[in-house]
DNA sequence: AACACGATGGACT
DNA sequence: GTCCATCGTGTTA
């Protein structure tokens, strides 16, 4: 197998990160996915980010060197898997949205029984992520590792969902972006295609 | 110390 | 479309 993408993959734009993420391998805790789904949130001046307001114990990872995780608890129930990119100093993140299961599929399926992985909470349960991992390094043998996969050959992109305490003009951005041709993405909020 | 709320998902009308 | 579970986190006092 192809090694982890490096540090130097995530060292880039959030947003340039992310359309080279669509496609690329996650694996787990058992469980690999191809990424069908993804979010960039950047900096500076990007209202919807989580770093906005500057460092806290939680964003912590999300300022230190790329190709870091950043998990967090969202609504006291899901865990969201991110990707720390940019610049050490420079807290951007891709938030990881969907994927399709690739390897491991009798543990998906145990943990994910309709077989959906349609949205950020979705993708951490099948890989069984806690804010434990949060901080762990993407591209080394460890808890979670990420691998090029076959990128898709159409790229959808629309505004990022979820973020109406978000200023103009960041709340419409199309920031938000996935493979045109699967099916484990979610559906609300895409422009007319 | 109190409090409001969220980068959501599942159930239900 | 609506409702709401569930709790860590950040902000405010």
């Amino acid at each position: 197998m192809a090694p982890p993408l490096p540090a130097t993959f995530y060292a880039r734009d959030a947003l340039d990160v992310a359309a080279d993420l669509l496609g690329a391998l996650v694996t787990a805790n058992g469980v690999t996915l191809r990424i069908t789904e993804v979010e960039a949130y950047r900096f500076p001046g990007d209202t919807a980010n989580h770093a906005r307001m500057g460092r806290t114990p939680r964003n912590t990872p999300m300022w230190g060197p790329p190709g870091h995780a950043y998990v967090y608890l969202c609504y006291g129930l899901h865990r969201m898997l991110n990707f720390v990119t940019g610049p050490e100093g420079h807290p951007a993140a891709v938030l990881i949205r969907g994927g399709e299961p690739v390897d491991g599929i009798d543990v998906f399926r145990d943990r994910r029984p309709d077989g959906s992985c349609d949205g950020p909470g979705k993708v951490g349960a099948a890989l069984a992520l806690g804010t434990a991992d949060s901080g762990l390094p993407l591209s080394v043998a460890g808890p979670v590792v990420v691998h090029p996969g076959p990128p898709p050959s159409t790229i959808r992109r629309g505004p990022r969902v979820g973020i109406d305490y978000a200023a103009e003009p960041d709340r419409l951005a199309p920031w938000r972006l996935a493979d045109a041709s699967s099916a484990q993405v979610g559906r609300m909020g895409w422009p007319r295609r």
